[in-house]
DNA sequence: AAGTATATACGAAAGTCTTCGTAAATGCAA
DNA sequence: TTGCATTTACGAAGACTTTCGTATATACTT
């Protein structure tokens, strides 16, 4: 039985993306990531992957002196969770705002525009 | 001067939508909308509104016993700034990965899938 | 005028998140 | 073995959010 669907904070997220993209790692490898991009104590990301534990977003094994966390709860569902959210909330629900958006604004490669398009094409001939 | 990009919460962007939606309101008119959607007490939207006005989010009209507040953060810009902020955190800033799988996700109607296909053509078009 | 309804003001409680200091355990090196 | 480095464990402080009870002010109604 699935709780409710999780909702990861900002830094848990930070640290999900780090297990996301390298798989089961120990907190100092996270820890190093995370120091690339912004000032943070060790056991700052400790204490939050512990946490992270207690609430399922995260496993560890324990059977070694360095503790190797992994990624509990799978990338793509956990975005689109938040997605889902995020549109309803700052978009009231409008995906086609959203994606507007999110083209107009960042800069998208061609091959992107190109994926996208297919995309397209294939959910207009779905819907004969 | 303006600070940092304002932050707004969950419960403030959910004021700032009735907000931009009707145009300057009442603490009562804002907490009557809320309530259709969830259960919340009138004080608890008037302190958030105040909060919202201390902060600058939001402006206010004193000049009569009921109060009139309105959006001092601009509706297109704010979700551009929570957008990327959105798709950084949960996307590690890609773009394209966001749109396939808002696109993907929500029932998109056919006008609004042209309404980006267009757009989509005029990136391109411009890219030469 | 008295009483009722509505509005704002104030403050505080409860919950969460982030941060980190300090202590204790564990392994390594000399 | 002794000492040093690394790791986990624990707890607590500080900030922020959300919630609402209570008090006070203002207007309306009869």
């Amino acid at each position: 039985m699935p709780g409710k669907t999780p909702r990861p904070t900002d830094s848990e997220l930070e640290i999900l993306q780090v297990l996301w993209a390298n798989g089961p790692s120990s907190v100092r490898f996270v820890y190093e990531q995370i120091s690339k991009q912004r000032d943070v104590g060790y056991t700052t990301v400790l204490k939050l992957m512990q946490i992270m534990a207690e609430k399922g977003l995260a496993g560890r094994d324990t059977s070694r002196r360095t503790h190797i966390y992994r990624a509990r709860i799978a990338e793509e569902e956990t975005q689109q969770n938040l997605l889902r959210r995020f549109m309803d909330t700052t978009f009231r629900g409008s995906a086609s705002k959203l994606v507007l958006q999110a083209l107009g604004n960042a800069k998208t490669s061609p091959e992107e525009l190109d994926e996208i398009k297919a995309l397209i094409q294939r959910m207009e001939d779905e819907q004969e």
